[in-house]
DNA sequence: ACAATAAGGTTGACATTGTCATGTGTACGC
DNA sequence: GCGTACACATGACAATGTCAACCTTATTGT
């Protein structure tokens, strides 16, 4: 998995679709190859496929939802009808639309198609693990919501929020290491000390994992991880809660989830029972700090240090709850 | 279309796999119609663009990329040659294959479909949004990854040496607790505790670094990590150096990735003037075990465990040096 | 050196798939 | 009821794809 590239220009982006579609149209043939396997066309198939999702249909209405022309169409159906898969009879309301329908039989010969089709699928997802796969279906997903808009019916009520919030699963600790050690280096120049210490961080969080009173959040979009934060007990003063590793990633920003983890973390302290919630940051944080402030967190210290290989200041914010 | 649902069981993400392929049967249709307007068939721009991109090709060449059949690709290149956007001649190295490389005017006619599936394309990104392009980017590239390494990959001949090796950079890392998080979960189901050790081994290894005397490396294949492993000092027993971390992305295995980082590591320890490795693994991890073994490490000692959730049994090997 | 085999490419015959124009019957507004 | 639009069917045909046979050149094994 790449650092998902962001698209500079017009360009990249444009670049990037074109190469998706020479991808799939090559990937699409080997995928849809269960119709090879069968004495049907693909596009019987797809017609089959949309028998089955409905109950009935009209010739007008197939041709529009598979953009197929009209006399092809009629001939799949006559076809499909000689060897009594559908039925075709008048419609009660408008002599000239037909309804269509799948027979027992025909239902039955679908089956079959779909199930090797799973099969197909399934043995394409097989080796593949968990992460994976919930990537890849988010994606498929996320792609099919962004192009779907104009073209299709818009049947779909507006999806709310382009992210979700979720607690953490497997990798996803690694991840923010990663992130961390990756955005501050690149942004900051920080050095691989930073990198140690969010590591140091992640691995104490397990280490000492309390999960009444300490939790740790993942932004998710489209399957892909955009940000993070965690509150956890301050290890010296009881009753006081600290918030750390708060993160977005840059293709993420401006969309509110820094304020959105930011708020979650302070709900959950409250809620919790903690007094007070803490967190050190950098004066070169700017993004952070106005988030900071806007939820209500109070500059409490302010101490210069060199770790990271930078002369920084060091900041420690506190909310009381 | 539901907002993006996490698939609970292998036939949610099955369906949705499949949900998608036919969207995109669908909307490949539409998008893929510059070829309507020109006198091109949809084979013969495929071509026009393999040749386009790479200098010359023999007609082999060009089946195989591009799934064609071989006698249709024949006619197809027999009919660019006729309206001179081709030429065809012998190649010196093997008299059966042909060259085949675009004219002047087969790239003036390639130029002109490029940039009218480009203005294609573009007129479906313009109204859509910068975030909105970044994230259907994102997930188009995402899902050209997962699918990408098994078959594609097979095509790709082995390109002499497909991955190289060089010491850690910022995020590698973060990059390494990222991958052994979500592999040893997704194939093992290992726990968080385990992601956490990692953490820690990473932040130690930063903490304690020893330029002369330690060592992190990453197998990196175009451009993108693909494995890594490190040496350490023995923290308690001098002269010893101890082997942590090795790891091969899925994606990568095969070639030989792991047995050459152990190798480096080997020839690191031999040269600092250790006089053993030393290394802690599990015997389910069958496939490293080999590699020890083959290099010539030697089974010292075996307890059983129950960190990560499972019950285990560790393994520490060494090897004289 | 030579036969057997395989690979690259071409061609003819053919099947499938898709397109277009036209035709028939029905619905509907005026 | 007349004109127009729609649903569907059909004929004619073009485009696309498949298969097997064939020629030529390399490669392999003996």
């Amino acid at each position: 998995m790449p650092p998902a590239t962001t698209p500079r220009t017009a360009a990249d982006a444009i670049d990037a679709v074109r190469r998706f579609n020479r991808f799939y149209t090559r990937r699409i043939h080997i995928l849809d190859e269960a119709h090879l396997r069968s004495d049907f066309s693909l596009a019987a198939v797809r017609v089959l496929y949309e028998l089955a999702h409905r109950h009935a249909a009209s010739a007008a209405e197939l041709a529009r939802e598979l953009d197929l022309d009209a006399g092809y169409l009629s001939r799949i159906l006559g076809d499909l009808g000689r060897r009594q898969l559908v039925t075709r009879q008048r419609a009660d309301h408008d002599a000239r639309v037909s309804r269509i329908r799948l027979t027992a039989r025909g239902r039955a010969r679908y089956a079959v198609l779909d199930s090797r089709a799973s099969d197909d699928i399934a043995a394409l997802l097989e080796p593949m693990g968990d992460t994976s796969q919930r990537r890849l279906v988010a994606a498929m997903e996320a792609i099919t919501t962004l192009l779907d808009d104009g073209t299709t019916a818009n049947d779909r009520p507006q999806n709310a929020a382009p992210y979700l919030l979720r607690t953490h699963r497997p990798g996803d600790l690694g991840w923010m290491v990663w992130r961390h050690g990756v955005l501050y280096s690149d942004e900051y120049g920080w050095d691989e000390h930073f990198e140690a210490l969010v590591a140091r961080i992640v691995s104490d969080f397990v280490a000492n994992f309390d999960p009444a009173h300490e939790r740790c959040w993942i932004a998710e979009r489209d399957g892909e991880n955009v940000g993070s934060v965690m509150a956890v007990r301050h290890p010296e003063r009881p009753g006081v809660a600290k918030l750390r590793l708060l993160l977005v990633e840059p293709s993420a920003r401006g969309l509110g989830i820094g304020r959105r983890l930011v708020d979650e973390c302070i709900r959950f302290s409250r809620q919790t029972g903690y007094h007070t919630l803490t967190l050190w940051t950098n004066s070169v944080l700017v993004a952070a700090r106005r988030i900071y402030e806007a939820a209500g967190f109070q500059l409490v210290h302010e101490a210069p240090h060199d770790e990271f290989g930078h002369d920084l200041i060091g900041q420690t914010w506190e909310l009381s709850l």
